[in-house]
DNA sequence: ACTGGCACTCTTTATGTTAGAGTGCCAGTC
DNA sequence: GACTGGCACTCTAACATAAAGAGTGCCAGT
C-alpha cells in the first residue's frame, strides 16, 4: 500500500533508477553516487544517493562488481526499466521513410530478409537477425518438370507471387519430355491456387486411394508429387543474420572465448531459430534480458524481437542480439517499425 | 656458386630453417637455440646453432622480437621454407574418399560450393572460402515466363543441368498468358542448348535489327530478353566462407581490434573477391603470405588457394585463409584435393 | 530525512624486483 | 677452421609493493 512497501518503489527511487540505468547504457561502467547525483536533477547529496542505492541493491536491482566500484544494474534491474522506467524514443518519420524506401527496392523474399537483417544491424549497431517467413499459406501457382540424364528430374516449383523452388528428385525410370510435361498439367490444373499443405496432404490422401486403382498418368503424377512436396520447400536455413561483428565493440563482450562461442552458435543457428520460434508464438515486442532467453551462450546478451505479420497472420520474427546494457529506447522502436515495415512490404508486393 | 655465397643456404641451414618454421608453427612462439638443437637432430650445440641463426637473420629469413626472445621466420623465410623446404603430408585416401562423398551426397551447385566451403574449414581448421562457379559456358536449356500483377513478370531461367535462375522483370504494359507462353516457346526454339553469353550476344545483335523491322513476336521477345538476360545472372555474392571463427583461437590475431577488421572484410567480401579474382588466371597452388596479397586488412594472414575446373576449364577458385603460420604441408594437399573433388563433382553431375 | 565527514575497501596504475630464456662473443678444443 | 662451453648481458614475464583514486558504509549532527 504504502509507497515503502518492500516490493514497491518510491517515485525518487525509481527516478534514481533509471538515471542509473541509462547512465550506464554509456559506457557500460558501474555509476557511483556522486556521478549519478549529478545525472539524476535531484538536488541531494552523493550520501543520501548511496542510502538509495543500498537500498536499490537489497532488492536485487543493482548490484556492485566490488566494494568501491558504482553500481550496476541487474538483470532484474533491467526488466524493471524495460517494464516500467522506459520512455521509447520517438522515431523519425524520415527514417521510416528511409526504411521502407530500401524494401521497396527489392522484390524478391530472400533479399527483403537479408535487407531488413542489415538494417536492423545498421541502425541499432548491433546484431541483426530475421527468421525467414514461414511458408505455411503460400499458394502453389506453377509446377515445371525438366529431365535431367538418367532418371533425375529438376521440379521447379513456382509459389505465391515470385518464389521459386527447385529440386532434384529421382524417379524409379527415366521419363520422356511429354510425360513430365503430362504429369506438370495434372498436377497445375488439380492443385493450382492451392495452399501448399493443402497440396501436401492431398497427395497423401491420393496415396492410399492410388494403392488400389489408379490410371497410368496418376500414378505418376502422385509418385512425382510425393518427392516434390516432401518437404516444405525452403526448410534449410531459415534465419539470416547481419553486423554480428558489431558486437565485437562491447567491452563486455570482448572476452575472446565467449566470443568465439557466441560467433558459434551464431553460425550454427539452431538456438537462435528455436528462440525466434517462440517469439512467434507471442505477439508484438518481445524481450529476453540475459539468462532469461534460457541460452548459455547468450548469457551476457539481450534480444528484443518482433513479429512480422502478411494479411494479419504472423509469417516471421525480426529483431536484433545485443549486450545487456543496449539502448532500449532505441532500439525498441527501431526493431518495431522495421517489422511492420517488412510486413507490409512482404504483403504489398506482387 | 660456392654454398657459402650469399644468397645460397647450406644443407644444414636449411635444415635448420626447415626445423625452426615447423617448430614456430606448433604454438606461434619464437624458438631459441637450444629449443631447435634439439627438434633439428643435428648433433651440434646450441652454441653453433646461435650462429647459423645470425646468419639466417642477416638474409632476411627470421627475425627476433627482442633482444632475448629466440627466432620468428620473417615472410621472407616463410616464402623460402614454402617454395623449398617445404615436404607435402601426403593425404589419407580415406580421407579422399570422405571428401568424394560428401559431395556426392548433393547435387545443386550452392550447396556443393557451401559443402567446400564447410569441408576446406573443418579439415584445416582455418577460414574456407569458396568462389561460386563462374557462369561463363552455362548452357541455356529452357525459359519460362509468369504473369504477376500489373506489368510485372517472373522469368525462370534454367540453365544447364540443374541451375534455377529466377528474376522479376517489368514491361511496359501487361502480357496474357498466352504472349507470354509464345514468346517463351520462340526463345526456347531459338536459343534451347546454346551458350549464355552467346545468347546475350544475339539479343543484342537483334536489338539492332529489331529497330527497322520486325513482327510483333519478335518484338516482344527481344525485349523481354533483354531484360531477363540484362546480367550474368547470378553475379551477386559470389563467394561463400565458412568457419571465420577458427581464427579467433590464434593468439596473434586476436588482437580484438584486427579481428573487428578482417571480420568486416569476411563481410564485404569485396576484397577476397578482387584477390581469388587473380588467383582465377595463375595455374595450380598459390599462396600469398602475409602482406604478399597486397590487402591491408590481411597482413597477418596467408591464403592458400587452388583453381577447380570444369570439363578441362577453369570455372572457379576456393582456398583458405589463417594465419602465416598455418601448417602449409598439411593445408596444401587439403585445398588441392577439395579443389579436384569439387571439380569432379561439379562435372559428374547430370 | 538529509547531510558532511571519515575510515575503510578495493581497483588501477606505476614502480621495482627477480627469475628465466636467450643471445653474442670469446677463448679454447678437436 | 669448425665447433664448443662459458660467461656477461639483455629483455620479458611474473610477481610484489606502493601510491592514488574512486566509492562505499556508517555515524553524528542538523
Amino acid at each position: 500500500m504504502s509507497d515503502k512497501s518492500q516490493n514497491e518503489l518510491s517515485e525518487r527511487n525509481q527516478a534514481l533508477l533509471k538515471a542509473l540505468v541509462q547512465q550506464y547504457m554509456l559506457d557500460g561502467q558501474p555509476v557511483g553516487s556522486k556521478n549519478l547525483a549529478q545525472a539524476a536533477n535531484l538536488k541531494v547529496s552523493p550520501a543520501t544517493i548511496r542510502n538509495v542505492m543500498a537500498d536499490l541493491e537489497s532488492l536485487g536491482l543493482v548490484s556492485s562488481p566490488h566494494t568501491s566500484a558504482g553500481r550496476v544494474p541487474t538483470n532484474q534491474g533491467l526488466r524493471f526499466f524495460v517494464d516500467s522506467l522506459l520512455t521509447i524514443e520517438h522515431i523519425n518519420q524520415k527514417k521510416i521513410n528511409d526504411i521502407r524506401d530500401t524494401f521497396e527496392a527489392v522484390s524478391d523474399t530472400q533479399t527483403m530478409v537479408a535487407s531488413a537483417s542489415e538494417m536492423l544491424s545498421g541502425l541499432t549497431r548491433l546484431a541483426g537477425v530475421v527468421m525467414v517467413p514461414r511458408s505455411q499459406r503460400t499458394a502453389l501457382r506453377h509446377v515445371e518438370f525438366l529431365p535431367l540424364s538418367d532418371s533425375r528430374v529438376l521440379a521447379i516449383l513456382v509459389t505465391n507471387e515470385q518464389e521459386v523452388h527447385n529440386r532434384v528428385i529421382t524417379l524409379n525410370r527415366q521419363y520422356s519430355e511429354a510425360e513430365l510435361q503430362q504429369v506438370a498439367n495434372y498436377l497445375n490444373e488439380k492443385f493450382s491456387g492451392a495452399d501448399i499443405s493443402t497440396v501436401r496432404q492431398s497427395i497423401i490422401d491420393e496415396m492410399q486411394l492410388a494403392r488400389e486403382n489408379m490410371d497410368n498418368l496418376m500414378a505418376r503424377a502422385v509418385e512425382m508429387a510425393e518427392k516434390v512436396f516432401e518437404e516444405p520447400a525452403g526448410q534449410e536455413d531459415s534465419v539470416v543474420m547481419a553486423g554480428e561483428t558489431n558486437l565485437m565493440q562491447f567491452k563486455e563482450l570482448s572476452d575472446i572465448d565467449n566470443l568465439r562461442k557466441l560467433f558459434a552458435a551464431f553460425n550454427e543457428k539452431q538456438e537462435i531459430i528455436h528462440l525466434l520460434d517462440q517469439c512467434l508464438h507471442n505477439e508484438g515486442i518481445q524481450i529476453y534480458i540475459g539468462d532469461e532467453s534460457g541460452y548459455q551462450v547468450l548469457g551476457d546478451c539481450s534480444v528484443v524481437t518482433a513479429p512480422y505479420s502478411v494479411d494479419n497472420q504472423v509469417v516471421g520474427v525480426l529483431g536484433v542480439i545485443g549486450p545487456t546494457r543496449m539502448s532500449y529506447d532505441k532500439v525498441i522502436p527501431i526493431v518495431d517499425i522495421t517489422a511492420k515495415v517488412l510486413g507490409a512490404a512482404l504483403n504489398s508486393r506482387g
